[in-house]
DNA sequence: CTTCGTCCTTGACCCGGGTTCAGCGCCGCG
DNA sequence: CGCGGCGCTGAACCCGGGTCAAGGACGAAG
């Protein structure tokens, strides 16, 4: 990723981060959301949940990272509904939480805030667009392979159940999937 | 989305668009590709390709979109790899090419070309998002059906393979997905 | 220790998409 | 006219994930 512009370090610095432990909410699915936190550390997962009540996830993240639950209309009210995420920590976690309008009015006044959260956008969407092509074209059992190889400390930090509905399968699906590859 | 900012629309009114036979391809998948393209008219699917050399469509676009074959690092040259899309003609297209360094000129200049691109960015990641909540969480039966509520035009415009390499399933599955539905 | 709940596993069965092959309508072209 | 290519459909078979149900491993609480 890039680096963190001095002004954001600043404000991270200044802000009491939020304790939180394992199973609590940073954030519920909800349109309105307009918090963006800031992960000290620990670990949570990004969720959404179908219109049949099942929880997929989306993703994982840990220190350092910053974690949104309502993606998009920044500057935009009225805009598309896009996706409403819910965040919930794995692991007991430290965050500290922006407004979004905080973030907008620091990116008007700080040309590297600007250039700092277009990057992060981008490399967002990037991402997104990486785990699509995935879904689109390998199959749970490959996309389970590729994880063991690319974030393997992932097993022992997050439930099976969890990864399984990282993979969008059951847990039943998952177990079968590791004993087959266990021979 | 947003309105086209002034600066926009002037550079894309003096820059003469380049006309695209059915079949022709504005881009290839590749890391390297630099350009930007704005749409007059037209339609264009949007496809990578698998390891194994399938192709699937991630989406389809026209008259006032934007299409990028790669998403990631404008400003970032050395950033991850992320997603390399191929942009290929379904019909008659009429498209103007930018460089990415020239929106990234304007954007600096205009802090209006910065709210823009900001925003169709966030836009695009919310899309990017409930596509990727669909294929988690719905059988391409129902995303079929989604498919006709919300783009029923879709189907005269676009050849039955390549709504079926959309939604991730082969034409053969389509085809039965389609009797099933005509009872 | 027992009990309970949670997480993971296993088995049996069903169903839908993948694969392959064949057939058919359509259109362009020789 | 006949031919070949392409796009869509149909049928037969396989395989893997969903579903339901049962059982085991582990830890926390009583």
């Amino acid at each position: 990723m890039t680096e963190l512009p001095a002004m954001l370090r600043t404000q991270i610095a200044n802000r009491p981060p939020e304790h939180f432990a394992k199973g609590m909410h940073l954030a519920v699915p909800d349109r309105r959301e307009s918090r963006v936190w800031y992960l000290h550390d620990g670990l949570v997962r990004l969720y959404s949940l179908g219109e049949d009540g099942r929880e997929h996830n989306h993703g994982f993240h840990g220190a350092g990272d910053w974690v949104h639950g309502r993606l998009a209309s920044s500057a935009l009210p009225g805009c598309c509904d896009g996706g409403a995420l819910g965040v919930e920590a794995l692991q007991p976690t430290r965050a500290a939480a922006f407004r979004i309008d905080e973030l907008d009015a620091w990116r008007q006044a700080d040309p590297a805030v600007a250039q700092f959260l277009l990057t992060t956008l981008m490399a967002l969407t990037a991402e997104r667009l990486e785990r699509e092509a995935a879904l689109l074209t390998r199959s749970p059992e490959q996309r389970y392979i590729a994880l063991l190889e690319r974030h393997p400390a992932m097993l022992d930090a997050v439930p099976l159940q969890q990864i399984a509905g990282w993979l969008g399968i059951t847990p039943v699906a998952l177990s079968r999937i590791r004993r087959r590859l266990r021979e």
